[in-house]
DNA sequence: GGCATGGTTTGACCGAAGTCAAATCACTAA
DNA sequence: TTAGTGATTTGACTTCGGTCAAACCATGCC
C-alpha cells in the first residue's frame, strides 16, 4: 500500500531517519510497508519472528504479554509519532517479546531491520541517539518496576495522573484521562473495581472530583502530599 | 590507585573496550580509576550526577532503589566482569537512577562516559554491541515486570532456581544457592519470611530438598510442570 | 421509546503475602 | 565451651487487592 504524502515528512522526522542522507531516507521509504488496521487487531504476536519494526502514524497500540494462564499484563501503550520493537533489531534471536494489538484505527509504517543495521553502521550519531532513547526506556521500565513493589494501587494511580498533567507548575488542574478506565486499570496492573475503588477513595478524601473521563485536582500539592512516592 | 596487572587483560577483552584501536584502549585505561571497597560500602547514590560508569573485577555489588518511606527495591546484583550504569551516560541529565552497595570486598575500575562517549561517536560497531547489550537488558526488564505481576512468589521462586541451574538438559540437579536467603528474597520483591515458608512448601511437595544453602531437585520436569509459566 | 452492549460501580467474600514477635540455628571470637 | 551476632524459621494476625456477582449507566441502533 503507498504511504499517503501527508505521512512523509512526519516520518522522516523521526530521529531514527532525521539523519540519514536523501538517498539512504530513499531507500528506506522504498522498503518500507504501510498498512491501516482496523480496531482490535494484532499487529504481531510474542516470540513470533521479528524482521520489522513500526512506528505509529495514527491511533494508538497496545504492547502486552500473555502468561500460561491466560493472564495479560499491558507493557506500553504506544501514541502517534512513537515507534515500537526497535530494541528487537539488536537480538541474536530476533522475536518479539510482547504481542501488539491496535485500539482503534490504526496506520502503521514498518521497517526492515536489516536495512536499518546497515545504515546504522556508518551513522554513528543514530546509534546515539538510539542508545539514548533505549537508556531512557530502560529507567522507565526500573521506575515502573519500582512503582510496582514499592507503591501501592492509590499511589501508583496517583503517579499516573501526575504524569497526564502537562502543566507542571500550576497546583489546580484539570484533565480528561485519554484511556477508558479498564485500559488504565490494566496499565497499572490493577483490576478495574480496584481502580473504581480508589477513585472514590480519592473522592472521599477530596484530592479529586470526577465527572466521567474529566477530573479536577484542586490540589497537586496535596495530592502529592499525600502520595509523594520519590517521584521527580 | 594503580591498576594490577592481571586484570588489565580481563578489562580489555570486554567487548566494549574489546574493539577499541590499542592506543585508544590506552588512553581509556589511564583514565580509568581503579579502587577496592570495603563491604557494604556504598558505591554512589540514587540521584547522584554521573560521569563515570563500572566494571565489577572481584566480589558482587547490589543495585536497588530506596522508596520514600525507606523500603528498598533490589534491582539487580552485579557479578565480576560486568559494567554497570553504562546505560546512564546516554542520558540528557546523567544520574544514576539507583543506589549502588558493596556486599563483599570488591574490586572495582571506573571508567569516563566523556571519553567513552567519544570513542562510540568513533565506533559503529561497538555501539551495535552496546544497543545489543541494552536491548537484553530491557527484555530482561520486561520478563521481571511480568514475573512480579502474573507470578506469584512460589513461581517466581521456582523460575530463580531454574535460572540458576547450569546444566539445562538434565532432570535431577544439585546446587547451592549464591547469594544469602535475604537477599535472594529481595532479588525475589518477597520478604524473607515469604520465602522461608515458599521453600517449606516446595519440600513439602517434595519438589525440592534443602540443607542450608544445598538444594536439591529430584525432578526439573516435575517442577516446572507445576510451575511453568511462559518460560522457555 | 425500548433494548442490547460494553464500560463502570458497588458489595460480599477470599486469599496471598506482609507484619510483628518469638524461637531457633550457624558461626565467630573470646 | 560460651556468649553474641546475624540469618532463618515458625506462628498468629492483618491487610490489600482480587474474585464473583449484581447493579448501574451510557451509547447507539432498530
Amino acid at each position: 500500500m503507498q504511504l499517503p504524502n501527508d505521512y512523509r515528512e512526519q516520518v522522516l522526522r523521526h530521529p531514527l531517519l532525521a539523519l540519514f542522507a536523501p538517498e539512504i531516507q530513499a531507500r528506506v521509504l522504498a522498503e518500507a510497508q504501510y498498512r491501516d488496521y482496523h480496531p482490535l487487531a494484532l499487529v504481531f504476536r510474542q516470540s513470533d519472528p521479528a524482521d520489522r519494526f513500526f512506528m505509529v502514524l495514527r491511533g494508538k497500540v497496545k504492547l502486552f504479554r500473555i502468561s500460561a494462564d491466560g493472564k495479560e499484563k499491558v507493557v506500553e501503550i504506544i501514541q502517534p509519532g512513537q515507534t515500537f520493537a526497535e530494541a528487537v533489531m539488536f537480538l541474536q534471536k530476533p522475536v518479539y517479546p510482547v504481542c501488539a494489538e491496535t485500539l482503534e484505527p490504526v496506520d502503521l509504517i514498518s521497517f526492515s531491520n536489516r536495512l536499518m543495521l546497515e545504515q546504522l553502521q556508518q551513522n554513528p550519531q543514530t546509534c546515539l541517539h538510539l542508545l539514548g532513547h533505549l537508556s531512557v526506556r530502560l529507567h522507565q521500565r526500573l521506575d515502573e518496576l519500582e512503582n510496582l513493589t514499592l507503591q501501592n494501587a492509590t499511589q501508583r494511580f496517583a503517579l499516573y495522573l501526575v504524569g497526564q498533567v502537562k502543566d507542571r507548575a500550576a497546583d489546580e488542574v484539570e484533565l480528561d484521562l485519554l484511556l477508558p478506565k479498564g485500559l488504565i486499570a490494566a496499565r497499572l496492573s490493577i483490576k478495574p473495581e480496584t481502580l473504581s475503588r480508589v477513585m472514590a477513595g480519592l473522592r472521599q478524601m477530596e484530592l479529586i472530583e470526577t465527572s466521567g473521563r474529566h477530573i479536577r485536582i484542586p490540589s497537586m500539592t496535596r495530592l502529592l502530599d499525600e502520595f509523594g512516592g520519590t517521584a521527580m
